[in-house]
DNA sequence: CGGGAGGTTGACAATCGTCAATCAGAGTGG
DNA sequence: CCACTCTGATTGACGATTGTCAACCTCCCG
């Protein structure tokens, strides 16, 4: 379970045992509950076991700003507990397994085993890089062009997290698609549609999306999978 | 110079010194050059000893959109040289001196002295909320409340670092601004000059500002500085 | 069967982009 | 010192994208 941090940086034998002796408690959490909020302290990081969730902020005219999606195996908190003070909420999208691990052995092991510390350090760079092809996303495409571009990041990262095949669960409301590309669930529910009717997506419910034709939904989306930093044997989707 | 780091973590004497001590090369580059580009294997990461520096990516559609803006003393690549291939372009806006440390010098400090690499990280995960508040900015705000924010950003982070006080110039085309805050120039022209005519800001030139009213300035752009994660015993600005 | 959350649709308005022209200032060569 | 040129700033008219408001629908669940 903690191993996906092995998926950059090397780890032998004993940094995983070490990863996998970190105190941690495990909790089962309720859809749409805060992990974290704005502002919080918190003292814990947290992995995803199972589940999803987003990460979010509040400006001050009230709208929210989702600024990531996490899905099983992801490290989600780091940034905000080693930071002192929260400066984005976390909040689960469904009923999700997490695991809770205090602040300072992460720091503390960091600081032990210089391997794992990288992994850390490695997951925190990828992680801005998504943050920055975000800013682009949301800065300099149109609507159609962002939903797209999230359609198809949330295909590869399951993919690659062995989650989904061509049909994922999207487990997001219309609301929660518009706060993340930046534009209203009225906008968010024609841009959708007109993917559908353009057939480059199915949807079985509005949850389920089936990606019809993968090249065409790729490149409505101006999507370049480069800024996920995959391993580069990493197959491509189509 | 290279003591920025130390802002947020304890580094003692040897930490330091060993910092010094990082081999690395010092260059004069001009105005408007790349020092990465977007795609390439850098070998360096660079620290900026002067001048400003902007990082940006390129959508495919042509347009451009700038992703993060650095001053002296900023560590301004560590993202792309850390991963293995850069998701963005770093390019000047003045003539700036830059020195080049190593990608493995810099891999390898961090694996030896682990004070040094938990500094490291600690600047990545603020660059990362740097990058989550850009999201919120061009994703929920209006033009006039991101060029605001921009500002204030801008002041607080220069005033932080001892470069300006009041007045401080801003090194960039109004193009230049537009792509920061995912509008058209024309758009960010008339968006700075609504600022001014509203008593929010004096332009002496076209570059070099002065904020009027600090408190209007940041209500204008629901600026909080938090999210900066400086120390708490920093001056506010007014 | 009723209630509620989320999805869908239409009419209209506001923000912002596009195109194109003009202006201002800095540097350059004669 | 002056014409020339180039880049960036400024302005106006117009159009496109996207937001707002409001209604209605559909499905799920107790």
């Amino acid at each position: 379970m903690l191993r996906k941090l092995g998926y950059w940086a090397p780890l032998d034998k004993t940094d995983e045992a070490a990863l996998l002796a970190l105190p941690h408690k495990i909790q089962e959490i309720d859809a749409h509950s805060y992990i974290v909020r704005e502002g919080d302290r918190p003292a814990h990081s947290c992995l995803m076991l199972s589940g999803y969730s987003i990460r979010h902020k509040t400006v001050m005219s009230g709208a929210r700003q989702i600024v990531s999606i996490h899905i099983t195996g992801d490290l989600v908190d780091l940034q905000n507990s080693l930071l002192r003070r929260a400066d984005h909420s976390v909040q689960t999208l469904v009923r999700s397994k997490v695991a809770f691990i205090p602040r300072e052995t992460i720091i503390a092991l960091a600081q032990e085993r210089p391997n794992v510390g990288f992994a850390m350090w490695y997951d925190t760079l990828v992680d801005a890089s998504v943050f920055r092809e975000w800013i682009a996303n949301v800065g300099r495409r149109d609507a159609r062009t962002r939903m797209a571009h999230l359609l198809c990041e949330f295909a590869v990262r399951l993919r690659v997290a062995g989650l989904a095949d061509d049909d994922y669960e999207l487990p997001m409301t219309q609301e929660q698609l518009a706060d993340a590309t930046g534009m209203t669930s009225v906008h968010a529910n024609r841009t959708i549609r007109g993917l559908e009717q353009d057939g480059l997506i199915q949807r079985a419910t509005s949850r389920m999306i089936h990606i019809e034709n993968w090249k065409d939904l790729a490149s409505a989306g101006e999507f370049d999978r480069a800024y996920l930093h995959l391993r580069e044997n990493e197959p491509a989707l189509d």
